[in-house]
DNA sequence: ATACTGTATGCAAACGTTTGCATTAAAGCG
DNA sequence: CGCTTTAATGCAAACGTTTGCATACAGTAT
């Protein structure tokens, strides 16, 4: 059994009112000096922890922000966790982590002991489920490429992230750009898609050459070579992140195909582990600090406030250039 | 407001520990099939979501599990906490996740609202506060290399991880190993160390080649060019784990050296990052999903009988053989 | 002296569940 | 028909906080 505000009371001589308006902060200011020191001390002695359950009965609110990521794979989520806790840690939040990719109903269970929640890469998710939340009135903050923007979002331009990578290999002297393409997001909005198409089409060039497959590094590295045999070696490759990119050397490489004088290669998202490989590879990183601390920020303010405006943000992602794209 | 379970009863008629059986599922069996059926009716049609910190507050416990990390840097990291997450989820648990490198002594504010704590790479941090946890009766897993044996823990053998990692450069016909070592590390119990220092020793070699360095990519590299210069070159280099063995080799190769035929390269950990690499790297495999499974396990174990013995477990990691160690 | 300010505290009613015990009704049994 | 068992439900007291309102007391101005 734990100690409770009763019987510090009792062990003080005042009431559980008073020792609650002392321990809780929320009235300290009300109590004199006096006895404030000696709720303190008691509760020092007795090894006094709130019961955080009843707490949040009679508050409403919890102190918990559910982190709802779309997958847990790679050091690039790794990052978004590690820097969406640590802002939350900062505001007084403790971080609840559910992996949306297994797609089961039951994550419903916790819905109502989280105070809000921020989700990355959530769209396909989202899509399913953003009204019955958006009924119960919880605070909603969407992040990264495929952010709802229906909700209150940060949102990173990956339209524009792809148009530079395109303009980047052109710039390099590529004229027949491949795209490596996550099959699955073929059927959500895809706006690494739409800069390919169009700066492509703008250069009078065919944005036609378009390889489809998983998102594994392996896959993507047998996809290349199959596309490669089958429809001839290009002369750049667009990929739909930087594992793929990974795989994608990884194919060509094997095929005895030179990285970039061959084929030159970006990749999407910025993880450090494109830097170290043989041929550091040229990519397009992602706002990452910036997209979670406004997350938090919006989230926190939608806590606050819940009927304020839509809050949005649109991040332009940076051409990182390594080796990868330079040629002689 | 959201709607309460007295809401329910009187839309239905029947008291409100009638409906609290029914939807909490712990009395179901004692109520008439009919009366079940119409109370299930009535919470879905007003769309009912039970008070979670009410019923944690009668019930004594949360349904969360808190999740200590070390760190979240790699793709390592995410694996555990997506293995973590995902047999708690199984388990009814929700995940919280503390990220304990900062070692902020904030972090007790929330130790009151979980059910329990699985600690991964804890040792350092846990060492101060274990006591007062261990106090408030705190069921704690720790998991890893340095899990915490004080308590119930998921061991992993990396003692035997260096023997196998030592004697297989060995085999591969180097004399002059170096180990390269997180530098953080020398202090706490370093089972690494000891696999070198023991094989070493036993073959007649000399293990002082130690070079100790920052765990990031980019200091192992630069750590191991320095060492070169300074003590001229090993034939074999042992790491602390792969992001450093991803360091060294990038280090080695700035300096023109060959791998593996001049240096031979193992790493520790098994992340998917080193099978890559234009020569993919040798590792020591850590088992992290049963490390997790047992994690789990264990935990679940202890909340439901606090009084059982001890439980633990050592695991053992796997020699995973690749390009860095096949020398001609 | 009275009235009026604060300041420091206590009282007691919430918050929404769960659950031991009591109660009722129905059924089984001799 | 009375007596005992069993099944289905209700009553009311917890669980540990917070907080609006009331109170008590001091000090100060009238």
């Amino acid at each position: 059994m734990s100690i409770t505000i009763k019987q510090i009371a009792k062990h003080v001589g005042v009431s559980p009112a008073t020792v609650s308006r002392v321990l809780s902060g929320r009235g300290a200011h009300l109590i004199s000096e006096a006895t404030r020191q000696r709720v303190w001390r008691a509760a020092e002695e007795l090894d006094y922890h709130p019961n955080l359950a009843a707490r949040s009965l009679v508050t409403g609110h919890t102190g918990i922000v559910a982190l709802w990521m779309s997958e847990l794979f790679t050091s690039f989520h790794a990052r978004v966790v590690q820097l969406v806790e640590e802002h939350l840690h900062q505001q007084g939040y403790d971080t609840l982590i559910w992996c949306i990719s297994r797609l089961s109903g039951t994550a419903w269970h916790g819905v109502g002991r989280v105070d809000g929640i921020l989700v990355h890469e959530g769209a396909v998710y989202l899509q399913k489920v953003w009204k019955p939340l958006q009924r119960r009135g919880i605070p909603l903050v969407s992040m990264g490429a495929y952010a709802l923007t229906d909700t209150d979002h940060v949102r990173i331009d990956l339209y524009q992230g792809a148009t530079l990578a395109i303009r980047h290999l052109l710039e390099a002297g590529c004229r027949r750009i491949a795209y490596l393409v996550n099959a699955e997001s073929r059927y959500v909005g895809e706006p690494r898609r739409d800069g390919y198409d169009r700066v492509m089409s703008a250069a009078g060039l065919l944005p036609e050459y378009i390889i489809a497959t998983d998102q594994s590094r392996a896959e993507s590295s047998l996809a290349v070579r199959r596309a490669v045999q089958e429809h001839g070696l290009p002369d750049g490759i667009f990929c739909h992140n930087d594992e793929m990119a990974i795989g994608a050397y990884h194919g060509l490489r094997l095929l005895g195909v030179h990285v970039p004088d061959d084929v030159a290669i970006v990749g999407c998202d910025g993880i450090e582990d494109t830097e170290y490989l043989d041929v550091p590879l040229t990519t397009i990183r992602q706002p990452l600090e910036e997209m979670c601390r406004l997350g938090v920020e919006f989230l926190q303010k939608r806590i606050a406030e819940p009927h304020i405006e839509r809050q949005s943000a649109l991040l332009r992602p940076a051409l990182v250039v390594r080796a990868s794209t330079q040629r002689r």
